[in-house]
DNA sequence: TAGATTGTTAATCGATTAACAATC
DNA sequence: TAGATTGTTAATCGATTAACAATC
């Protein structure tokens, strides 16, 4: 299911090199797995676009997993956090493929409310519960500092918020009905150290 | 083996606050995991510093971890990019613990080369392939555009290079011998996308 | 001893891969 | 038909969890 988007990033680059059918061998190399796994996890979708013997038609597949990814329903999210990491993750804008509206970003220092991000004004973290539950806001990204995460997270909880993204390095609590996806990059380092002193 | 830095800065903190023994309840906690699937870890790890019926000593436990993580080894590595993305990363600091040395940050662009970050001053782009093989650094954390990503992987991978950390939303492609994490942003809030959907 | 807690074995689960039959 | 490539079944693998015996 995590592969889903970056399928749907391999076909729509083909597509825009004028390419209309490709087998699985050259999507799966694009999209960084094994044919075969690319192959299982289209054919676990259903609704079947490939060909025996040449390959997939890449509109209908396009149109298979922007279904399966539910992609007409936007979905709003917010970021707390306007320091560096959180202007990075605004400014990435490669989620916008894919049904994902920044509708706010939030920090509690003077020097960043006022400031503008990736089109947004920065508001206040005090802002922020209200901002949640009048726009409906689902998905809140953490790029604050980790002491204030937790307290972020708990207001955010609170107002409605059902998804977190947490990038930084505090181990978030929440209800069992909230889902929390981390990134650590210390972690992230680590592991690559690991890999590096074995060898 | 990736949850082992959380159980090291869940012991720390403990310890800071004077506490010197725990039970895997406690410290499975505060690291985000179950009791057992704690226990089973530190059990594979060999070296048993638990005591049945109190918990841990985490001095103990904590030299086993090191030991098992090999952090008296220090490790280098680099940071591409210097943007906004970039500077978060070398700031965040919290890749201190656990033996690693930020030795240098890159970037192509006239406006952020010469700059400091994080006590560094930015170099060209240019100068990578050289610090790496002059260094023996072997982590390379890529933060450039996509459009960047693979080049810059491939002249660090000839300079010596052996694990990559990629942040940019580029697939890359690598000998086999070299390690590749990647972190995309996009492909995250996705994830969290589809569960806000589902409900 | 009784209570708490670890360490381990076996069961479960899910995800990946191998092998191959189906078919364009 | 022959070659290429998909779709599926079964085997494999690893990681997680349940259950419980060991023991402080």
């Amino acid at each position: 299911m995590e592969r889903l988007p970056s399928y749907l990033h391999a076909i729509d680059s083909l597509l825009s090199h004028g390419v209309n059918v490709a087998p699985s061998k050259i999507l799966a190399d694009r999209a960084g797995v094994s044919p075969v796994q690319f192959r299982k996890d289209i054919s676990l979708l259903g609704g079947l676009s490939g060909t025996r013997g040449s390959g997939y038609d890449l509109a209908a597949l396009r149109f298979e997993l922007r279904n399966a990814l539910g992609s007409e329903v936007r979905v709003r999210f917010v970021i707390v956090g306007a320091g560096n990491l959180g202007t990075a993750l605004a400014s990435s804008e490669n989620f916008q493929r894919g049904g994902l509206d920044l509708v706010g970003i939030f920090d509690v220092s003077p020097q960043q409310v006022g400031r503008r991000v990736a089109g947004l004004e920065v508001l206040h973290d005090r802002e922020l519960g209200l901002k949640i539950s009048s726009l409906g806001v689902s998905i809140v990204v953490i790029a604050t500092p980790p002491e204030a995460a937790q307290i972020v997270v708990d207001q955010a909880v609170e107002a409605g918020a059902r998804e977190i993204l947490n990038f930084s390095a505090a181990v978030l609590h929440v209800p069992q009905d909230v889902e929390v996806r981390s990134v650590d990059f210390a972690v992230e380092l680590q592991m690559l150290a690991l890999h590096a002193r074995r060898v």
